[in-house]
DNA sequence: TAGTCTTGCGCAAACGATTGCGCAAGGTAT
DNA sequence: ATACCTTGCGCAATCGTTTGCGCAAGACTA
């Protein structure tokens, strides 16, 4: 039963029925009585105005868009998780876009996304500056936020973490525990995020007066394929670092497989700090000391700005960067000074 | 632009357009240089038929629904990320909803997901049987499927794992490796999923004329929290099984807990085969012995299924259960006999 | 008693695409 | 020259909802 089915039954015309389901009621002057009637007949028919003839009229589909560069990082899992619960308690549904770490698939799923004229688009690109890219999001005629992997140049607002607050805590805390040569894996050269990791890492290893060496720095992309061959490469020079920090989750991974295969011991040889808490971070051997993010409220947040942009309401700022927090366990180690 | 401003630039009725870009250009004897014409100026314009007011007129939305328990979880992340990218394939759009492995949760994003007249839905369901889930699944008038925890007397299509098989595999391998006291972490008591691995197990356990004991099996929920304290209690007992079987990704990591929490060490104090092959399960120590679902095949199975009720083409059979494949790594020692 | 307000709601035109039916023009057959 | 067929495409209704405008009826004022 539709909306105009119901007004029928009920004797009025569909106009009504649509302004009080909408909750315009009072804008329209629809009488108390007949309110009561149409909401009650509506319950009982579990009628709820199509959400497709609906959008052909008012121009929204009631749906955005999340493009993420892989669903399986737990990471990107957390924020789709912590969006859709947001949005859903408005009234709103998610879809799901995952471009495997491809920037061309990437196109292609935005192209798909503005085609269908979702509301907005919350995007976690892979992180490279294309034109391509920016071709695609400057002819969308639609909200645009970035999470994550953010490409400031764009002039999108944005969320996201202190990347580079969180790169020097990473450094802090192993000079802390009294280590000298420390070794990097990075992630996703070329984006924002990895950049402003390996500043803040940079000022820390400045502060303390220590040399960031480029033989102990290896870049690699984001997939785990790549961060395996960036960390064997760097731990399997005759000089290695005493502690190593994987800016990136895959890193760790990476960083862990590279380990298993060399032979070498966490953290007897090898002390390490590790980006991303995970669910089994802390039962692993040994339990992993990580940079925790806070992703559900990543998510709350873009769900915000989002939900302002679409109502045309102003953005306080185009931007909002949370501060990340280090989870001390096992896998660094003490060394004497 | 769209498709009625386009047939006015080009000086041809929007029918054309539309035939054309449908492909119904031979259907309705569009002459080949009216289509060139169309096709070029669609191209150059970049027009593509609105979703919105093509699914007004024909009833079709080009998106499917994806319900899991729990998006965060390494399968379902992979099974979305599998179906997602199939369906993208096909022109097709993913909605995702998170019923957070609660029953109340998943009846309401069903009911959203009824209501936005989606072409169809692919259920991970929560896994109880409840009468409220009975209603809300068979008062939507879409083709349903359901995957992974799969309920069978609801008579929709299944797509999964051959359960019983894969607890039949852990047993066997637990046996052949020497151990004859055998535990169990089940997850999610009330699923068919649980009942059929669990089954498996039993009969592996019949076969080789060993003994179930109830203080050995202990249950639990699918939620990390659940699964810490069943394993706590089963670990805890002054007398332990000397192996134990994961039954559930959950329930891996709730046995590293309580194994992380009682100081017991794997495999020198016991043996662990566990349910779900995840990222880490290899670079882990001990590296675990796993029980690997073929999650993409299962996406793309899904798909299969979905694809042929949207188009109304015959379903070979109601169902697909794939083999599961145990991976042998270093978290089961092998004991005297 | 006529004019003005207020209340309550319907009319009809969008929104954008799809599709059965049929018309017109030209060709072919008789 | 008439009848019929083929080719090529447009007409108009339809899907379900939204919303500006205005109508009708009763209440109130002068």
């Amino acid at each position: 039963m539709n909306v105009t089915e119901l007004a029928a039954e009920l004797g009025v015309s569909p106009s009504t029925v649509s302004r009080v389901l909408r909750g315009n009621a009072a804008k329209y002057r629809i009488s108390k009585a007949t309110v009561e009637r149409v909401e009650e007949a509506a319950k009982r028919h579990q009628v709820t105005p199509d959400p497709i003839g609906s959008g052909l009229q008012s121009g929204r589909t009631g749906m955005v868009g999340l493009l993420v560069p892989d669903i399986t990082n737990p990471f990107f899992a957390g924020l789709a998780r912590s969006l859709e619960l947001s949005f859903r308690e408005e009234g709103m549904t998610v879809q799901l876009g995952d471009s495997a770490e491809d920037p061309v698939t990437e196109w292609e799923v935005l192209r798909q996304m503005i085609n269908r004229r979702l509301d907005g688009l919350v995007v976690a690109p892979v992180g490279r500056n294309s034109p391509e890219f920016v071709e695609v999001v400057n002819e969308a005629k639609m909200p645009i936020i970035m999470v994550d992997r953010v490409i400031p140049e764009l002039g999108f607002p944005m969320v996201g973490l202190d990347n580079a607050e969180a790169g020097r805590m990473a450094v802090e805390h192993l000079v802390e525990m009294g280590h000298r040569e420390i070794g990097f894996l990075r992630g996703g050269n070329d984006s924002f995020t990895d950049r402003e990791r390996m500043r803040g890492a940079a000022e820390a290893m400045g502060d303390a007066k220590l040399q960031m060496k480029t033989e102990f720095v290896s870049g690699s992309g984001y997939t785990r394929a790549e961060s395996f061959d960036a960390a064997l490469q760097l731990l399997s020079r005759p000089k290695r670092p005493s502690a190593i920090v994987a800016l990136s989750g895959q890193g760790t991974l990476g960083i862990l497989e590279a380990v298993n295969e060399l032979g070498i011991s966490i953290p007897a040889d090898l002390s390490m700090v590790a980006f991303d808490e995970q669910p089994w971070s802390a039962f692993v051997s040994p339990p992993l000391t990580t940079i925790s993010q806070p992703v559900e409220d990543l998510g709350r947040i873009a769900k915000d700005l989002m939900w302002r942009l679409i109502n045309g309401q102003p953005l306080g700022k185009m931007g909002e960067f949370r501060k990340a927090e280090l989870r001390p366990r096992n896998s660094v180690r003490r060394v004497d000074v």
